[in-house]
DNA sequence: CTGAAAGCGCTTACAG
DNA sequence: CTGAAAGCGCTTACAG
């Protein structure tokens, strides 16, 4: 494959290549001017004859004016997690979403595991090798990941549920209006007794999510009663066992459960079949997550978790961060996103999948 | 953060550039020598000052001397599979294994998802843009896929199961080894009649394992009973039913079941309980693949698939292929692995990890 | 407005 | 043996 460059491209023309790369590039304080024919000749040979700008030259070029990265094109997604445990399906989806926005504008992204302390050589070196532009970060992030990359000077952005307690540019999901939207949607069912199933509060989206759960109960004026906050945390191990005693606790039933851990409707489902609740018919489930497995098999209504979003976003988000950065001339910041910027905490809003889970009596049999 | 060059460290020195850069690279070609304390003197003070070898400007080098990649830095890995389905943690496995082995001679992963037809276009660009040194592929590789990337002349290594019919350099994990192991296993603890559960024969992997099942079952002159094969690739639908059925069938009934599918032994041990069977005392239980979800919780006996070694030794393959590239200058080529050379498929062997489900009972009573 | 030049950090070829 | 130079492809500053 040989490789095109500005020089064979100007060499075609008969122009300079000073030419060829204003107009593929507009370089922004460049005092050149194009007659526009020209610029649209320039750019047609460049896609005729596949001309792709070389990131290496280009990086060589940024360190000779000491100009920090504008365009980003390789950003590095720092994974947290020990190595002898399996990748995190919620983080990969991220990364996932990260990549396919990236790759929008031409930029790539590298995966590096930091498991234990001896990874931040890896980071460190790729910082001084000049080779990354930017960080995503996913995982538990704390305080002192914050410290030590902040050194480096690259932005970085951390994706999902984290640890700091320092400000940070970050974008997650909405747990709150997650929990909001169970009961909302449930409530517009005509259901008024709904119990909430999770499995402890130990992690802050668990809070979270109850926390919007109980506030739109409370809200739309549900029946608000401490027993139907289920916790099911020993579930894996005793099958089904404190789920049904937890089931037949609250007097009169709820009409509707809304399951707010990642991934379990479809079990759930099965428990309350083996109980003998019919499923929508006597008792309505909504699911929660993303990925789901079971969300389509048993065709349970969900909210949807878009971690892809907040990939997407969260690449977005760097790349504004990074354009905001300073130039070593004269053109004008973006106003409020330069140093002064105060840190963005982007939150993505979940979205409900319908399913036959939640379908009232009426829609079932007008549907068979 | 301040770059270090060679540059800086000569100065520092006093000494020219040149010699820096043959210190810390040993140029194979080069003329030039060095004294052995000189050398020393020079790579203490690369380190404490932090040197990291410019990744840019050893690229664009690379390029003036139109000489073949022979380390690489960036690996990409391309990632097959659509964009609306989850990512299949077994890639991601494998994803994880090449990004720690290529993080040990300091070279980085790059992840390419595509779904799409469309996304041929990310890879070009990556070659063309000459930021990538070869290619690690994963998901459902076809002969079609190949034959797009054999024209951009960067080693690839397919990793996993794939579907090409042509020669290429591969790394997976050996499916017949597996089989051959879990009777090996099973019949090293007394089992004489011992059955095979998988989910049919649709994959190359589902009819490999079986091979070796069979073959070793034959070799260890086992109870070859066609009825002790079978097939639950509609368990996800009807939980238990068909499984039941089937293990009524034989007669004698089995001692022991091999469950061929990653991941679903923990249910199945739960329908053998419901069963009134007691695992391991009147059955023993031994599962497949990697990652587990179950296999710690229910303590089971499994054949571990490691699929991070199969990333591992991709890295590794394709780091030997790239160093097998002709170079520009007289240095010897590795025999028997430039042009010439083979295509390697390598084989991972499984190993088996012990859980209590295939315990005999004397050693769970002594144990209790 | 256009063109020639400088230089990022590196590896190699060439001259003393 | 050592040193100065060339040049990869690009972006910017400088001169006509």
């Amino acid at each position: 494959m040989k490789i095109v460059t500005q020089a064979d491209i100007a060499r075609r023309l008969g122009c300079s290549q000073q030419a060829v790369g204003f107009a593929l590039n507009n370089y922004r304080n460049s005092k050149v001017s194009l007659r526009p024919e020209k610029r649209q000749l320039i750019l047609e040979t460049a896609t005729k004859l596949g001309y792709v700008p070389n990131r290496a030259a280009r990086r060589l070029t940024r360190a000779r004016f000491r100009k920090p990265v504008n365009e980003m094109d390789l950003v590095g997604l720092i994974y947290f997690g020990s190595a002898d445990v399996d990748l995190d399906p919620v983080c990969i989806a991220m990364m996932s979403g990260a990549e396919h926005e990236l790759s929008k504008f031409h930029a790539s992204l590298t995966f590096v595991r930091a498991g234990e302390s001896s990874d931040w050589e890896k980071v460190e070196r790729l910082e001084r090798a000049g080779s990354v532009d930017g960080w995503l970060l996913v995982g538990p992030v704390t305080d002192e990941v914050v410290d030590h990359l902040k050194p480096g000077k690259l932005p970085f952005v951390i994706l999902g549920d984290h640890r700091c307690t320092q400000p940070v540019h970050a974008v997650n999901v909405d747990h709150m209006a997650a929990g909001r939207l169970a009961v909302q949607h449930l409530a517009s069912l005509g259901h008024r007794r709904i119990a909430c199933l999770g499995t402890g509060m130990q992690y802050l989206y668990q809070r979270q999510t109850l926390e919007g759960f109980r506030s739109a109960i409370k809200e739309f004026g549900l029946d608000d009663d401490e027993r139907l906050l289920g916790d099911c945390s020993t579930w894996k191990n005793v099958v089904g066992k404190d789920i049904m005693d937890w089931l037949r606790e609250p007097d009169p039933r709820p009409t509707a459960v809304f399951f707010s851990e990642p991934g379990m409707a479809f079990e759930l489902c099965q428990i309350l079949k083996d109980l003998g609740l019919e499923v929508p018919g006597e008792i309505s489930v909504l699911g929660f997550g993303s990925p789901f497995p079971g969300a389509k098999r048993g065709n349970i209504t969900y909210i949807e978790l878009p971690m892809n979003e907040v990939g997407c976003q969260g690449a977005l988000l760097l790349q504004r961060i990074a354009a905001a950065l300073p130039h070593s001339f004269g053109t004008q910041v973006e106003p409020g996103l330069d140093s002064r910027m105060g840190f963005s905490e982007i939150k993505i809003s979940p979205s409900l999948i319908e399913g036959r889970s939640t379908q009232s009596r009426q829609n079932d049999e007008s549907k068979n």
